[in-house]
DNA sequence: ATGCCCATTGCAAATGGA
């Protein structure tokens, strides 16, 4: 069973760069984030003739995430990060899975550092640690899967000194990851020594992509109790270098089937 | 210090994301 995580940035403009993924990597589940359209407006039907059933958590035009299962109907859990009933933002939604338990997340960027922003993605990761531990804890099958925009270290990103003004590398969102870290999850696409680090997103701006200039933000977080059945893990690169493509490369896990 | 890209809004060039 393959899960998925695709920042598609605008689903209903990139729906054909989804589909072409889709029909060639056929994932079982997927989360995907930034939508930017309400549910009323979501591709149902043509990700339905793809044989995808979704479970959407809409905003008119930013944020908006969704689980799609193929051959399975996902099963809503929640919506909303738990922490915060004045928090509208569609950042959330959780749902079951052929006995897994998966949660597709938006994690606020931050940007501008220092602000109020900053403050927002900061507050937001609080709340995903108290939901986090719930998670592991409960030792059901899990999977965080999603846009963190965090890059975990400076192994992490092509050029370290280029961002270090930026939300995604500082102290505070990395002393976060790690915190959750500690929880017990396992980081899928963690590179092992050597190897080198599987971008999931490069900027469109000067030339990023041509040049390899990557982060990697996107993550998989596997639970203790799901770790057994982790069989690989990969980034499907082909996908950011479609025409009118997404600025996030699809990361996925393909996991065995339980013992 | 700024623009570099991209889609949206609203129908041109400004906005704001990341």
């Amino acid at each position: 069973m393959r899960v998925a995580t695709y920042n598609i940035n605008n689903v209903v403009a990139r729906l054909p760069q989804l589909r072409a993924w889709l029909e060639v990597t056929k994932p079982d589940v997927v989360c995907l984030q930034e939508l930017k359209c309400v549910e009323s407006n979501f591709p149902y039907e043509e990700l339905a003739a793809l044989g995808y059933e979704a479970l959407v958590q809409g905003q008119k035009t930013w944020n908006g995430v969704a689980i799609l299962a193929r051959g399975f109907t996902p099963l809503e859990i929640r919506r909303q990060l738990p922490g915060d009933a004045a928090d509208k933002q569609s950042r959330y939604l959780e749902a079951a899975v052929n006995g897994i338990v998966v949660a597709c997340l938006y994690l606020p960027n931050g940007n501008p550092w220092p602000g109020p922003k900053f403050d927002y993605k900061m507050a937001w990761f609080d709340r995903l640690h108290s939901h986090a531990s719930t998670l592991i804890r409960s030792g059901h099958p899990v999977v965080l899967a999603g846009d963190f925009n965090v890059v975990p270290t400076d192994d992490d990103i092509y050029s370290p000194a280029s961002w270090k003004d930026n939300a995604l590398l500082q102290p505070e969102p990395r002393a976060a990851f790690g915190k959750l870290m500690k929880q017990g999850w396992t980081d899928a696409l963690k590179p092992k020594r050597g190897q080198a680090t599987p971008y999931t997103y490069w900027s469109y701006l000067r030339n990023r992509w041509p040049r390899d200039a990557g982060l990697r933000i996107d993550h998989l977080l596997v639970s203790k109790a799901l770790l057994p059945r982790l069989v690989s893990a990969g980034v499907d690169k082909a996908a950011r270098g479609l025409e009118g493509a997404s600025d996030h490369a699809p990361a996925w896990i393909e996991l065995d089937h339980p013992a």
